[in-house]
RNA sequence: GCCUCGCUAGCUCAAUUGGUAGAGCAGUUGACUCUUAAUCAAUUUGUUUCAGGUUCAAGUCCUGAGCGAGGCACCA
């Protein structure tokens, strides 16, 4: 046995010892009589001694204060010959010619290049660049701009201090890092070597504010409502639990803000959003995250018909500002077009029960039997215990929303779909909803909201069956004081993302998504 | 919770029917004053995720575990 690993190592579960993934001892005293030392700690080693080198040369590895003038990216942007500048940024590139080296600094906004020559720069700093710099460090720089032979902007480099010693390698400068786990698990990894998550990521913080911002330019209040909940209601879903120490109670993760921000309607506010955090304790999909961001609004004396007006014409606008194009082409990673989504407007808005008949006419006039026999015959899956319209709610979800990529509003939506919504005046079977389908998952619901209390309370007492604990009593107390008639929607960001970057799964449009714990 | 697939050097990936585990990059040493995946020369690196089993022989076959990916279930 490895000597190396019968020690008593606090990261000796750690495991694959992949060189910046895990924390390995560096000290780790080795067996004299062994032949093979813990060579898988060389490259750390390597980046120690160099610390030390720092420390001997008289340079501090993790420096402070720098004051900049540019950040790379913008100094790209901003490029003219002769600037002074001074720029921060991480090593990311290193051409060594010998008395020039070439280097990339970088930052999440971009990159620029340093030219680094023995003539402009003391002695003692080309030294301890050329012993103790390595790729990944932080770097500040100085000097004057030019451009290069090959017309490449470039900081002449008048001198240089280092920032931040990095003791562990950066990913493969060419692939970037490739492991999916990693990925999620170590994003900053993923973040410095694929621009393309950068853009992501960079997009989803842009999109969140043009949201904030478009909103609030049409009269929106933004507010923060609990998501400590003693009762988690708003929606059908299992919440986490939690408990509060100094109460003595537990709580709930909420599933939903909606029963606060009616509770917000009833006090007055008439145009209220919140844009933040669900929780819902399910299943890991491409599509699910256990906390997902939501924007839910409402807008007193609306329904929803002018909920779907604004959301379409929220999402173009996003579109548009961040794609550039209403014409969404996502592609794989070859570059080729895999799907054309084409959000031009208008879109269209077709009743439930219009949207089954395009698979099959006849579908509302078979029985029930011979509807779950169409369901064999088309392979969608269906168990013995679906009651009829569960039946055709898996022909509309297998059929229909997972064909359905360019935006589609469903309405006429059946009222034992969704039991707590609004009935329509003229028509008791359907409510008055909509199921926003893009991309083949549903986007957005929109709704004209319940605010008789007398039937929220019938409703609720019957989602909830012998549950009553389930049913928050603080909310009907609140709309027996009076909630006026409202438009409400919801909108899951993170798929709104996904629609907008071309992005496949969930999990690369949320920084760190949730993975099960490592042993 | 169930089904299928994946896990090889620090990273990206090879390895024929079960027969000596390799390459590129990174690292190290050297050369080089306009490179940009710099180039050139030399060179180090492995409990093949883990634990068992079959076999003269296992990266490869079998059983189990861990993590991940895709799907199912769950998700008004």
């Amino acid at each position: 046995m490895n000597s190396a690993t019968a020690l008593p190592c606090p990261a000796a579960s750690c495991n694959p010892p992949v060189l910046w993934q895990v924390c390995r001892p560096m000290n780790a005293p080795t067996d004299p009589a062994s032949v093979t030392p813990p060579d898988e700690s060389e490259l750390l080693a390597i980046r120690r001694k160099k610390l030390a080198r720092l420390r001997e040369l008289g340079h501090e590895p993790f420096g402070g204060k720098f004051d900049t003038t540019h950040a790379p990216g913008v100094l790209q942007q901003l490029f003219a010959e002769g600037m002074e500048v001074r720029v921060a940024g991480r090593v990311t590139a290193l051409r060594d010619m010998g008395k020039t080296i070439f280097f990339d600094v970088a930052d999440i906004g971009g990159r620029f290049q340093c030219f680094f020559n023995a003539k402009n720069v003391p002695e003692e700093t080309f030294t301890m660049f050329k012993e103790c710099i390595d790729l990944g460090d932080w770097v500040g720089v100085w000097g004057g701009t030019f451009l290069t032979k090959t017309q490449e902007p470039s900081i002449k480099v008048e001198g240089l201090t280092v920032l931040s010693k990095a003791l562990r390698p950066m990913p493969d400068k060419w692939h970037g890092v490739a492991d999916r786990e990693i990925k999620y698990r170590q994003r900053y990894l993923d973040l410095m070597s694929n621009e393309r998550s950068r853009e992501v990521f960079l997009t989803r913080s842009k999109i969140m504010a043009e949201i904030r911002r478009w909103l609030g330019e049409r009269d929106y209040l933004e507010v923060e409502t609990p998501m400590l909940q003693a009762v988690a209601g708003g929606a059908a879903a299992r919440p986490f639990e939690t408990f509060h120490n100094a109460l003595g109670q537990p709580f709930y993760l909420r599933i939903a803000p909606e029963l606060y921000l009616k509770r917000l309607l009833v006090g007055g506010f008439t145009k209220v959003f919140e844009l933040n955090r669900n929780f819902r304790n399910e299943g890991i999909s491409r599509r699910h995250n256990p906390e997902f961001t939501m924007l839910e609004a409402y807008q007193a004396f609306g329904d929803f018909e002018v909920m779907a007006d604004m959301v379409e014409e929220m999402i173009c606008h996003l579109a548009m500002k961040f794609c550039g194009t209403l014409v969404i082409e996502h592609k794989n990673e070859e570059g080729e077009v895999t799907r054309t989504i084409d959000l031009s407007r208008p879109w269209q808005r077709t009743p439930y029960r219009e949207l089954l008949c395009r698979v099959d006419p006849q579908w509302w006039d078979y029985t029930p039997e011979q509807r779950r026999e169409k369901c064999h015959a088309m392979g969608v899956e269906i168990s013995p215990q679906m009651e009829d319209h569960e039946v055709t709610q898996q022909v509309f979800e297998k059929r229909i929303e997972e064909k359905q990529f360019n935006p589609c509003f469903v309405t006429h939506v059946p009222s034992q779909l969704v039991p707590l919504a609004k009935q329509n005046p003229a028509d008791g079977t359907i409510v008055d909803v909509y199921e926003l389908i893009i991309n083949g998952v549903e986007v957005s619901p929109g709704y004209s909201e319940l605010n008789d209390p007398i039937v929220q309370r019938s409703r609720l007492e019957h989602q909830a069956g012998e549950e009553t604990q389930n049913i928050d009593e603080e909310f009907l107390l609140a709309l027996e004081h009076g909630m006026p008639p409202a438009g409400g929607i919801g909108i899951g960001i993170d798929r709104l993302v996904m629609l907008l970057t071309g992005s496949e799964s969930i999990r690369d449009v949320v920084l760190f998504p949730q993975l099960k714990s490592k042993e």
